[in-house]
Parts: C-alpha cells; structure tokens; sequence
DNA sequence: TTGGAATATCGAGAATTTCCGATATATCTT
DNA sequence: AAGATATATCGGAAATTCTCGATATTCCAA
C-alpha cells in the first residue's frame, strides 16, 4: 500500500475512465463476449480499442495499476484479462478517511 | 471536485505528510502556540520548518492542496494559517468507494 | 515449424512536476 | 516613511510522466 505510487496510479484521466469501464465489463466491453466471457475482466485489446491510446500506452497504463495494486491479471493463452481488485479501493477508501 | 487535480496533490510523499500534520496542530506545531493559538489552522513558516524545503517550495505546495480543495487558508496580519478541509476528505472517501 | 495475433518492453521527444534562489508584495513596527 | 517579517510569485534546472513507434516475447493455428 504505496499511497503516493497509488495517488500517481489515480492521477490519470484516461486510467481514471479504464478503472471505471472495468466496473461494469459487460456494460462496457460488449464486444468480449464473441471469445470470452468476464469472469476474469477484460482483455488489453479491448480497453485499448475504447481508450483509443496505442497499444503500448495503453499496456504501460494497465501494468502500472497493477503496480499500485488497484487491478489484477490473468492470462488466458495469448489474452491478458484485466480486473478491479476491490479490495484495494475499500481499503483506500478508508485510508482516506482515517490516516490521510 | 476535479478528481485529476485532487490526486495530484496527494501524489507526493511531502504533501501528505502536510496533511497529516495538520490532523493534530498542537501536537505537531508546538512552537506556534506562542504568537497564535490553532482555530485557524497553522501558519506558513511553521510547516515550512517542519518540512525542512525552501519557503517558496511550501507555499507553492499549500496553495497546489487548497486549489484541489483539500485545505483552506485564513489570512490574519502577515500570516496566512492553513487548516485541513475535511468535507473535502469526506467526500473523497465516498467517491472512491462508489463512484472510481 | 512457420506465420499470425495479443501483449510486453524499449527508446525517445514533449510535457509536466519538483524544488530551488531571487524577487515582489503585504503587513507590522518604529 | 523605512526597515523588518511573513508570504507569494517568477524563472529555471533536473527529474519524472506521457505517449508514441518500433521491436521483442508469448502463444495459438495451420
């Protein structure tokens, strides 16, 4: 629980919105379901296609929040599934509250 | 509420530590107490000490977290004190456990 | 096993942030 | 009015972040 590493995480708009979208995957990523389904998030290529950033922007941005703990991966053969991990949002939010 | 603003303030270790300070004004800013008491929060010089960076660099900061809310400040004489502004944190907690 | 698809990593230019010293402004004191 | 004190603002060097294109890696399919 880095704070200025999760604060910089969060200092984004573009990874902001990604964080975002990832709440509601099938709201957002409709297009997954023709190869997967969501049961472990959402596949980089389809974040990239709605961020609308390259490829490798959009890769950097999803590993470093993956750094700052706020989502986690899977990979699925060639595919990377990104999600939310709840768990870190909860906490901050209480850090927030409490320590900050 | 300019989410982007508000986590850059809180992205660097100094600024946090600010904050923090001000939780606990008498605690942490003893020395204040013999030119003004705490209702309005802490003067400039006081933090700047404590931080231990150049005057210019704390003013700069303090004005960077009350442009993103998070404190405000009160100008008595040529002193300018600095007190937390804990809607603002309030607020902050619930956004992150509803709305990021 | 070769080619293609998905993702990750690298190197770099532009933009932003960090933090400083110097200077300006505002207020108080005398 | 003049000097002293507290704070704010300005200009800039160094570090970091943003974002890209190019390339590397990993895995699947034929």
């Amino acid at each position: 629980m880095d704070q200025v590493e999760i604060f910089k995480a969060l200092s984004n708009k573009t990874r902001l919105q990604i964080l975002n979208w990832l709440k509601e995957p099938e709201l957002n990523f409709p297009d997954q379901k023709q190869h997967a389904g969501f049961e472990h998030g959402v596949c980089v290529g389809q974040i990239q296609l709605k961020a609308g950033l390259t490829q490798s922007t959009v890769s950097e941005y999803l590993s470093l929040l993956q750094r700052a703990g706020l989502i986690k991966s899977t990979r699925i053969g060639q595919w990377t599934y990104y999600q939310r991990n709840e768990e870190a949002f909860e906490l901050l939010s209480q850090v927030i509250q409490k320590e900050i």
